[in-house]
DNA sequence: CCGCTCTCGGTGACTAAGTCACATACCCCG
DNA sequence: CGGGGTATGTGACTTAGTCACCGAGAGCGG
């Protein structure tokens, strides 16, 4: 599914507002809109990715996966931003275990490597843009590095719990998508969940988990 | 400590030599050569890099660590390669947490900013150059991960022994050294050692590993 | 509405890893 | 040769992850 595009879209990234004409213009150009549907693997080992991705709907997950099974959430791609690892990948020519798909319907802006190329060559502001989200995205996983290493795995849950309910009351997760999350095993999850739920800080029914006392678990995330 | 450069060091950059003279002059013109006693911190937490650093001689440790004295290493930066942290903070304008520390004398090569981005602009070869190795780190970035959420510590440290100990049959390293290669605690190292030694792999003595059965190592260090 | 199946969550028993506190051993330098 | 600083050893305990299995809900076809 893919159209050629107005250009109208690039006015929903800020870094990209302010190009040139006659950058904004090949970029209008040669890009496709693409849809694609919740589930779909983006990129993954044996799967490079081949275009420069802007996304401008929808949400994109980006995991790498163990070989007993287990599995760890790098970072999410969200409307009006990029993945660095597809812009990586385009750079160094070279391929990732990690593996993107897709959390909800997508659409994204695919730009073809050779204008991607030009434009990074032509536009310093194309460039900047590129390479701040870049820079971005490294600082995110240095982050997962410090987490995965020293962190507690409560505090890390609480804070995920936080994150994916946002504003609010219940999370719509089962113990095995936070297990993924953290890169942890299920059963480790459904008993910090137990102790959580002792102290009367959540509760839990299938598929869910609700926030009963919030202070408590932000208390405990930025412990 | 820094002489201005003849531009002879550039031959000793097999992604650079290629470049045209145009290109190589600005840079052997503008660039500096630095010398690091060893220990001493190139950037970390308040002091962000300035210079794009490509390494001529000796070894840099970049690591980060946590608020309860742990550490772990990142990667490290050798003779012909370049920081991709570094880079990244200049492309990105952005300050990291990670901190990179010279293991060795270092002699290395300061390009400024204003040249970094000039010769990023203009000559595609020295793009390519710099993103391949930026690419490169990030795969090992996420090798780390991985190796972190999921790897257990004695195959890692079976690993981390061959690797230190490079064709050597010693490692000069301590157990604390070792434990901040993984990110784990000395007593935990200690313990992983005491066991190799048990099945008479290794011996120990004060600040060195030696190693008594490499095959059982490699065995263990590719499980 | 019943029963089947599939996913989700609960649990016990065990192993692996990390923490804390402290005891030794070793080495160098004066 | 003695003492201080660094390196390593160890026990007891907590936290995290693994394995094997159970039972409860939810959805669906008949």
């Amino acid at each position: 599914m893919s159209t050629k595009t107005s250009g109208d879209w690039i006015a929903q990234f800020p870094g990209l507002m302010q190009l040139d004409e006659q950058v904004k213009a090949p970029l209008a150009e040669s890009s496709r809109i693409v849809s694609l549907p919740v589930g779909t693997r983006i990129f993954g080992p044996g799967q490079a990715p081949s275009n420069y991705m802007l996304l401008l709907e929808g949400s994109v997950r980006v995991q790498q996966s163990s070989d007993t099974g287990r599995e760890i959430v790098l970072y999410r791609v969200s409307a009006g931003e990029t993945c660095a690892l597809t812009t990586a990948c385009l750079m160094g020519y070279e391929e990732y275990q990690a593996e993107a798909i897709a959390e909800t319907n997508v659409s994204a802006v695919a730009v073809p490597r050779e204008t991607f190329d030009s434009l990074i060559a032509k536009s310093p502001d194309f460039r900047r843009f590129v390479f701040a989200a870049f820079s971005e995205r490294i600082t995110n996983l240095l982050k997962v590095i410090e987490e995965v290493a020293f962190a507690r795995i409560d505090i890390r849950l609480a804070q995920n719990l936080l994150r994916l309910a946002g504003d609010n009351r219940k999370a719509a997760v089962t113990h095995q998508q936070l297990a993924s999350e953290l890169g942890t095993a299920r059963e480790v999850i459904s008993r910090q969940l137990q102790e959580f739920q002792r102290r009367g800080w959540t509760a839990s029914s299938r598929g869910a988990i609700e926030i009963m006392e919030r202070e408590a678990l932000e208390q405990l995330a930025k412990a």
